[in-house]
RNA sequence: GCCAAAUUAGUUUAAUGGUAAAACAAGGCACUCGUAAUGCUUAGCUGUGAGUUCGAUUCUCGCAUUUGGCACCA
């Protein structure tokens, strides 16, 4: 998918897009005040004030229309440089106007303006020509959308659009819209039952069908052998704690409004957990430690719950039960950089084995100013992002620094995706925390038998399995490689009368696999084509050939062709597949 | 949570102020078949609670869920 805004005559161009957009509401709506138009990676949009006014489909066409009419008319975009006393007098009625000239440094002495015909906006710039060079548009969608992204602040409304050089490209990106819908996992996992919803569970209350149910189990047995081989420890903890259990970490003070409200039992006061955090430490608390026994890795295939917004909820990618693949690692403090290497180089060797591509490391950083969000040590903070940024530099991996994006006990590093629809998400996270371990108490004897604090360092590679499924499914269209998928092999019999017992005899040698036999009366081609629309990675035809010869007949998915081997040579097949995770 | 829109059979869709149609899927019968749909047949549906109305799936309102954004995302 193009990005409109790292391309800088679409950016132009959209930019320019979006002032005609204006000029058009300007013209059907003469009350509208606007706030800010800029160029995103999927187009343009405008955040504009209509008052009372709601923007209703109806709406959409005639702005469009609108837009095409003060094209045709072709008029200049000219810019104007003006003091910013002077734009503070031409802007006096428009408050948000005003908002942005007060807000510019008072040395930049040059404001300016783009006028197009009876429209004049305040305006960096750079614009096209004329208004002619717009005509290849559509305006995508609308929504609410707080004022300076505040929601304390009143809501404005947003017309989404795009628009290119021609009318190829805006065809062609149009047509990739669509495609991304057809992606989309909450479709696919509908599709091919992967997973469901029901009312009476409740919103952003996954049920997990067979299907999906199998492509979970393997993803967790696949982690698992990574971890167990990299030394972690496996335990099985409670999805509930006390009250005091989060009050003890800090999260009710932190976090309670995500969380699901408690309840009492007898003379205790539950919450369901919305991390594992604290119930790892506790594991690691319930021996003593030396320092030669560290770092103590403890991971966790753990169900958390947490109160998203009903607005957040997603498919599985954003959901309010959800199954992470979390560790605890706590590590002596020479140990931080060593560990956090191996985290991430587990990540990059676990993407390897997906084919996963496109993806971005964020390094996520307190704000220094917010005292409020963030546990409150300078020192603890700058040593913890230093090294962060240490390690990332000296593996060579391209990341950017987000401020304001750390959790409340540390820095992290999380790994950002592009789903098929809506906004990036994170899937991998590790994230560093010196204050939990003091919370908890924790400690270590060092060389000298003396007390230490561990750090701990929180990671999930998968993030959580519910994510981690959504995004698989989408990057593969459903299509899984052959370890994942729910069915791996279906054996279509040519003729139920003569071949079924052969079927069955093959059936019975790939034991290992999940195999299905598609015993039903119906004619061959339509269980083909049901082999197909499921995305089975393979099918077997076997016949009378087949029988004469001992052999198979199989088609890949996605391939048309149809190869015949000896049994023994389509067990090699299907192993190599399985060992090369394709 | 906020701004909107949507909700009809298992699924995808149609229609209507006088309680609903089709395709696929499912059940039955026939066909015994070589790579994306054999034919016939049976059963199955208006999210939920109010209101307006002689009568509501259709109009109005509330709720739930879903969708697109915004805000949130330890």
């Amino acid at each position: 998918m193009i990005n409109i805004k790292e391309d800088e005559r679409l950016s132009v161009l959209n930019h320019s897009c979006a002032h005609l957009l204006a000029q058009a509401v300007k013209h059907l709506y003469p009350e509208a005040k606007f706030w800010v138009g800029p160029v995103i990676s999927e187009g343009f949009y405008y955040d504009i004030d209509l008052g009372d006014y709601k923007i209703t489909d109806e709406d959409i066409p005639k702005i469009e229309h609108e837009m095409k009419k003060i094209a045709k008319d072709g008029k200049r975009i000219v810019r104007h440089e003006i003091s910013k006393s002077e734009a503070l007098e031409m802007f006096k009625d428009d408050p948000y106007k005003i908002d942005l000239i007060e807000r510019m440094d008072e040395d930049e002495t040059v404001i300016s303006c783009y006028t197009q015909g009876d429209f004049t906006d305040l305006c960096r710039g750079p614009h096209v020509e004329t208004v002619k060079e717009l005509k290849h548009f559509k305006l995508l969608k609308f929504s609410g959308a707080y004022f300076k992204g505040d929601s304390n602040n009143k809501m404005l409304q947003r017309i989404y659009g795009v628009c290119f050089e021609t009318e190829e490209d805006l065809n062609a990106y149009l047509k990739e819209l669509e495609e991304a819908q057809e992606r989309d996992h909450r479709k696919i996992g509908k599709n091919l039952g992967i997973f469901t919803s029901h009312d009476l569970v409740g919103k952003g209350m996954p049920l997990w069908l067979p299907n999906g149910a199998i492509i979970r189990k393997e993803l967790e047995n696949y982690i698992y052998a990574k971890e167990q081989k990299l030394g972690y420890k496996h335990v099985y903890t409670p999805c509930v704690g006390t009250v005091d259990l989060y009050k003890t970490s800090g999260h009710w003070d932190h976090y309670k409004e995500n969380m699901f409200p408690s309840m009492k039992v007898d003379e205790e006061e539950f919450v369901l957990r919305p991390m594992n955090c604290p119930h790892h430490m506790l594991v690691y608390a319930n021996e003593l430690h030396s320092y030669r026994d560290l770092p103590i890795r403890i991971g966790e295939f753990a169900t958390d719950f947490r109160y998203e917004a009903s607005g957040a909820v997603k498919g599985l990618e954003r959901v309010r039960c959800m199954c992470q693949n979390d560790a605890h690692l706590f590590v002596r403090p020479d140990q931080i950089g060593e560990e956090f290497k191996k985290v991430v180089e587990l990540i990059l060797d676990v993407y390897h084995d997906f084919g996963i591509k496109n993806y971005k490391f964020r390094l996520s950083l307190r704000d220094s100013e917010d005292k409020e969000k963030y546990f409150d040590d300078d020192k603890m903070w700058n040593d913890a992002e230093a090294k962060l940024r240490e390690v990332l530099n000296d593996l060579g991996i391209p990341y950017y620094e987000a401020i304001g994006e750390a959790a409340f006990y540390g820095p992290k590093l999380d790994v950002e995706v592009k789903p098929a629809v809506g906004p990036e998400v994170t899937l991998s996270t590790c994230q560093l925390d010196f204050l939990l371990p003091r919370r908890f108490e924790l400690s270590y004897i060092d060389s000298e038998g003396k007390s230490q604090i561990p750090v701990v360092l929180h990671r999930a590679i998968f993030g959580t399995f519910d994510r981690f499924t959504a995004f698989i499914l989408e990057e593969t269209k459903g299509a899984l490689p052959l370890w994942l998928s729910p069915v791996q092999v279906n054996i279509i019999p040519v003729n139920n009368n003569y071949h079924l017992e052969y079927c069955e005899k093959i059936k019975d040698s790939l034991e290992n696999y999940r195999v299905e036999l598609d015993k039903r009366e119906e004619k061959l081609s339509y269980k083909m084509r049901e082999s197909v629309i499921r995305k089975i990675p393979v099918t077997l035809i076997i016949g009378q050939k087949e029988v004469d010869d001992n052999t198979v007949s199989y088609r890949m998915y996605g391939s048309e062709e149809t190869k015949t081997v000896s049994l023994s040579d389509f067990q090699k097949l299907l192993e190599d597949k399985i060992k090369n995770k394709n």
